[in-house]
DNA sequence: GGAATCGAGGGCGGGAACTGTCCGCATTCG
DNA sequence: CGAATGCGGACAGTTCCCGCCCTCGATTCC
């Protein structure tokens, strides 16, 4: 048999496929598998433990080779359809904009995108486009996933990149920036960039920005003049967000809706009501969260959200008394 | 230097992962970072090729390595916060159930919760935990993705299983089964075994199980009494869960509408106005896409979903009448 | 309790593969 | 044109891999 490390190494691999499968092989079925003998299966293993892979062992009969979890991830071996279904979690999630990883989000989006074979690209692309976005957006804008990976292989990459945007007031401008940081903001996406025409940075809310391309031509990263970038973006645009402290009561037990809005600010009334405070940033994805709770309350602060949901209430009207 | 395979095959994974970062690498660079020479450096990149992952070079200075889509997917080396990212990606889309790829999920899920670190499994069920559900379940009910992973180790690794059970009507059970399918019903999940006990097939609502333990007996799986799990269950299912048929009039242009809800069918009525049809299967989620569409409608079809609708008008009515 | 199955691992010999070095070549950018 | 980059052939020395023996320990089933 014709050997050479890439099939000593592409063995490795694939018994690292094999045994990421949540089952466990018998060193005898890895070795048919494998075409190699049982001896070389347990050196193969023995190779897997020195890279900190770590193989477990039942042994008897009955026994076989399982890898467990240990203190590094190993390489991720996926077929096609779980990789699909990673790119469309991710995209998902991205949207929706979980906690504090958004960041790591898309650094793995574009990972995984950079390796995604075509065929399964489509399939990605076809299934996000199927895929209801569940978040109201305030404006309904939801970013674009493809954008946030372009954008990411851009900043790593270091390349310049050429697009549209259409401010605030919605007059559209030709940009060529320097990219420099991806900053997640609430729901909404900023991307930190360098003008050299303008010469000086500036930010972009990525739901703006379209016919992305990067140009290919590398640039040597500028100190951006603060310490972290969130923090920069935050300064200059603190006056111009705005967020809504809300305070509502809702005749649940506080437990329970601390339980169903994580990141609010619940306090104890009595057994089974409370007091809400500070959900979100839009008045949608507040009315949307108070409704959704499925119980009476009542709202007291902010006058935009009451305002939004009579609008709701008189629309809900008209679509019973009409149908 | 004293080398062997698992140098060489645990270079070439190093190796893997620097390419995967979205950026371009100089060759003499990577043969710095992995502390050979640049001749060794050309192998392991012909080594990967061999293996089936294209390996991209620009020539000239400037130049460097990519590693871009192939026809496979290379095995994926994800840094801590990568594979947290994925996970609760992962996560949420399983809560969702998006469209035909939840067994694909499950199985992803299943296999990197294999392996992930404890530390990071920590950091996703924190994570996972401060999500909120954005989905409201008919009945407030989403499934718990950890029961999932659990489940879909059991059934491919053929174990028996052992839990406790709720029926519909409340009454709890302890069951231990041989575990063979996992299948998605609309954002349901159901476990397809073998009961020895009743000798009979059953099907187990995965939201109403409870303290599951794979027992780690074995067992030989045995023939269903049909070709495909989805359909069998459908058969026994088919009288129990109702689906509403629902009928709405929708002032907003059919192309619109398709693109907010695909998996509806909209028909127009004129420019402005379209009819759609069929959304979902309960009436909660009716009501939410409905009105999550943001502009006029009138509902005909199902009193189920009038009468919701005006448990919602008046629960608003009364949320900002006292508030 | 015995047999069968499975993992762990030492030793050996032949053959093969890996690495580094040196070389000339092609390509791209400034 | 020169510098940086990738490409790849040839060679020599080292070493490492593989399959084949073997024994031992653990576990399960009969």
């Amino acid at each position: 048999m014709l050997v050479g490390v890439t099939d000593t190494a592409g063995r490795l691999l694939s018994l690292l496929s094999l045994l990421q499968s949540p089952r466990e092989w018998p060193g005898s079925e890895l070795a048919r598998r494998l075409g190699v003998s049982p001896r070389t299966i347990r050196r193969d293993v023995d190779r897997l433990r020195d890279l900190g892979y770590p193989v477990e062992a039942t042994m008897g009969a009955e026994g076989g080779y399982r890898l467990v979890a240990g203190t590094a991830m190993p390489p991720l071996l996926l077929d096609d359809e779980e990789a699909v279904a990673i790119a469309v979690g991710l995209r998902t999630a991205a949207r929706q904009t979980v906690a504090g990883i958004e960041e790591a989000s898309v650094r793995a989006m574009a990972k995984l995108e950079q390796v995604l074979p075509a065929r399964l690209r489509r399939r990605v692309s076809a299934l996000g486009a199927a895929t209801v976005p569940v978040v109201l957006g305030a404006d309904g804008v939801t970013v674009d996933p493809e954008h946030l990976t372009v954008l990411a292989s851009a900043i790593a990459n270091r390349e310049r990149l050429r697009f549209r945007y259409s401010a605030a007031d919605g007059t559209p401008s030709g940009r060529h920036v320097e990219p420099l940081h991806l900053v997640p903001s609430g729901r909404r996406w900023y991307l930190v960039a360098f003008d050299p025409g303008r010469d000086d940075w500036r930010f972009f809310r990525v739901d703006r920005m379209t016919a992305l391309s990067p140009t290919g031509a590398r640039f040597a990263p500028r100190a951006l003049p603060a310490d972290d970038p969130a923090t920069y973006l935050k300064e200059h645009m603190l006056s111009r967000a705005p967020t809504y402290p809300v305070v509502a009561t809702v005749h649940l037990p506080a437990r329970d809706v601390r339980a169903r809005l994580p990141g609010a600010a619940v306090q104890e009334v009595d057994e089974r009501t409370c007091r809400v405070s500070g959900l979100g940033d839009t008045v949608e994805y507040l009315a949307f969260h108070l409704v959704q709770l499925g119980c009476e309350f009542e709202v007291h602060e902010p006058p935009e959200l009451v305002r939004h949901l009579r609008d709701l209430h008189d629309r809900i009207g008209r679509a019973i008394s009409s149908g």
